[in-house]
RNA sequence: GCCCUCGUAGCUCAGACGGAUAGAGCAAGAGACUUCUAAUCUCUAGGUCGCAGGUUCGAAUCCUGCCGGGGGCGCCA
């Protein structure tokens, strides 16, 4: 039986007593929670009902959850239901109603663990989107990998979701990056507010090779060859690291389409048209304050130029007339300013400005011999994806970056990380699946067939760590629900700890194929099943994080 | 100055919607390998949940004010 379908069970049971005892039922909320205590001597679940519920119904909540315990004491599923503390009903589940959440992971396979609280839902997911004037850096490496597993996490509560990333190609910084090219291909210093870094020498002698001739053009022709080029090879050279950490986009936005094909223009004209622009001191404004910002934005500046943000809110309206329903953005905590203009440019197009979510992480730290680094994009000293890729793996990179939220910061150590010590928790989760594909492979080189899932006796699966690892597999939907619904694929990585735990703790005290036993009972057979069944969220959840699931290691 | 965010064990961090004695990993100490993979397991030690009030049966969690770290406050992009 699951949390869920319990839940449910204490729920109906709950509206049973209290009619039959003449109590309003309506003060039942909608929703039951049943939680797993820490201690084990408060059973296998709690619910708090009875003292959340108690005040409205007029009775005392150790009184309703005796009721309660009373009625489900008699339920076959239920072995026992105590009431304990101020108020709080334990419950203990029959071995053979615990083991269906076995059968249930077994029965629906890659789809454990998914839901559908998404079900249909058309969300666009822009995240890493980093300027286009250098490889992507630590800060933009967290991205990628929240990012990513985010979209799969709402991919699997039914949301149909595209990965999006905007490339700023439009704008001054591009010129800087131009110029910056222009410097290196020549052999000059980087110039101020220039970019430094080996790559830029590198796209700068790439360029040359291409177009031998560039640097004897007369300046605006060879900055536009150093444009084409570089900054071309500039996107190449992101999309592939950006694939190469198994992070891929469904569309790649160039901010500049916006600006060549019209979209900022008439986006903005029909904008001023509507009277969702005010015009005053000579420029056009957006109504940022009302979603809480310091002051009102210009759109569109006195000398009749778009500004940046216009950028943005043409991006905006591209995104809507494609029809997505929830725009979600992951933007570092120094962009957070950005927060009450997006919200406001969904407002002036007249959409809901809770169809804008905007995600603010902090940033990510470098750090030596506990030291912070200064990284510089001037003096090239930024430390990039691949570097960390280079250092860990993508395995380990994308998953000591996914399991911290993103509301704190992280600090990377460079010494610490590339020693390849198993202080990051992906082996153990990956050791634990290792482990559990070995056991499985032995199982079928002795001939032992686990059998369907009817084939089984799961009410034998009676041990404590058996049960510990049967409930916390029966943790894992709502644990992809939440992280969905709060947007923080960490949740996942942890729950994978504790699932992980919960298996080597099982197998350190249960043994599953017996030596010299050819003739396997029907407790090998039970185990054999719930190994597998742990085998698969451990592989549903590692996937739900584009981390790997290795058969060995 | 205003806004956002964080502050939990020596270190790195979990603890959404208020629940029972606040957890994990690493580091420290002591144990368990003729192994279904020891990248594992068991035990010990380690805490003023930044501080002070408030809300209530109950607060790490919610509210207010301080303290400290990080970030942001352009007709730049």
């Amino acid at each position: 039986m699951t949390p869920a379908a319990l839940a449910e069970l204490v729920r109906t049971t709950a509206v049973d007593v209290l009619s039959a005892r003449g109590v309003d039922t309506s003060v039942l909320p909608e929703t039951v929670t049943v939680e797993r205590p820490r201690n084990p001597e408060h059973g296998d679940y709690a619910t708090n009902l009875a003292m959340q519920v108690g005040k409205r119904a007029g009775v005392a909540p150790r009184e309703l959850a005796g009721w309660l315990a009373e009625s489900l004491a008699q339920r076959d599923e239920i072995s026992s239901a105590e009431v304990a503390g101020p108020g709080f009903l334990n419950l203990r589940l029959a071995a053979d109603a615990q083991g269906a959440i076995v059968r249930d992971v077994l029965t629906r396979a890659e789809e454990f663990g998914s839901g559908d609280l998404y079900a249909g839902l058309r969300v666009n997911l822009e995240f890493v989107s980093a300027n286009p004037t250098g490889p992507i850096h630590l800060g933009g490496t967290r991205w990628a990998a929240v990012g990513d597993a985010l979209g799969r996490i709402l991919r699997a509560q039914g949301a149909e979701v595209t990965r999006e990333y905007y490339f700023n190609d439009a704008g001054a910084q591009i010129d800087r990056f131009v110029r910056s090219l222009v410097a290196a291909a020549r052999g000059e210093e980087v110039p101020e507010d220039g970019y430094g870094g080996a790559y830029v020498a590198e796209i700068a002698s790439e360029v040359l090779r291409r177009e031998p001739g560039a640097l004897d053009l007369p300046e605006a022709e060879r900055d536009e060859v150093f444009r084409r080029i570089g900054v071309g090879l500039m996107f190449d050279e992101i999309k592939r690291s950006l694939h190469e950490f198994r992070t891929d986009f469904d569309v790649f936005f160039h901010e500049d389409s916006l600006h060549s094909s019209g979209a900022v223009t008439e986006c903005l004209e029909q904008l001023k048209e509507s009277g969702s622009l005010y015009h005053a001191e000579g420029a056009w404004w957006l109504r940022s304050t009302e979603f809480g910002d310091d002051k009102d934005r210009v759109v569109v500046k006195s000398d009749g130029a778009p500004a940046y943000i216009a950028g943005d809110i043409a991006y905006l309206r591209d995104k809507r007339e494609r029809g997505f329903q929830l725009c979600l953005y992951m933007l570092g905590a120094d962009h957070h300013g950005y927060i009450p203009r997006l919200k406001a440019a969904a407002a002036a197009m007249g959409d809901d400005p809770d169809s804008v979510e905007v995600l603010i992480g902090q940033l990510v730290n470098l750090v030596r011999h506990g030291e912070p680094v200064r990284m510089s994009k001037r003096a090239g000293t930024v430390v990039t994806l691949e570097d960390l890729v280079e250092a860990v793996g993508v395995d380990a990179a994308r998953y000591s970056l996914v399991r911290s939220s993103v509301d704190s910061p992280v600090d990377i150590d460079l010494d610490l990380i590339s020693k390849h010590t198993n202080e990051n928790p992906v082996f153990y989760v990956q050791y634990a699946h290792a482990r559990l594909s070995s056991l499985q492979r032995n199982a079928a080189s002795l001939g032992i067939a686990r059998g369907g899932v009817t084939e089984a006796d799961l009410g034998l699966l009676t041990h404590e760590r058996e049960g510990d690892l049967i409930r916390t597999l029966g943790e894992f939907p709502r644990v992809v629900r939440s992280a969905a619904e709060l947007r923080e694929p960490h949740r996942v990585a942890r729950y994978l700890e504790e699932l992980a735990t919960a298996y080597h703790r099982f197998y350190d005290s249960c043994r599953v194929l017996q030596p010299g036993d050819d003739q396997p009972g029907p407790l090998t057979i039970a185990r054999l099943q719930l190994c597998e069944a742990t085998r698969q969220v451990l592989a549903n959840g590692l996937s739900l994080l584009g981390v790997s699931a290795p058969q060995q290691m």
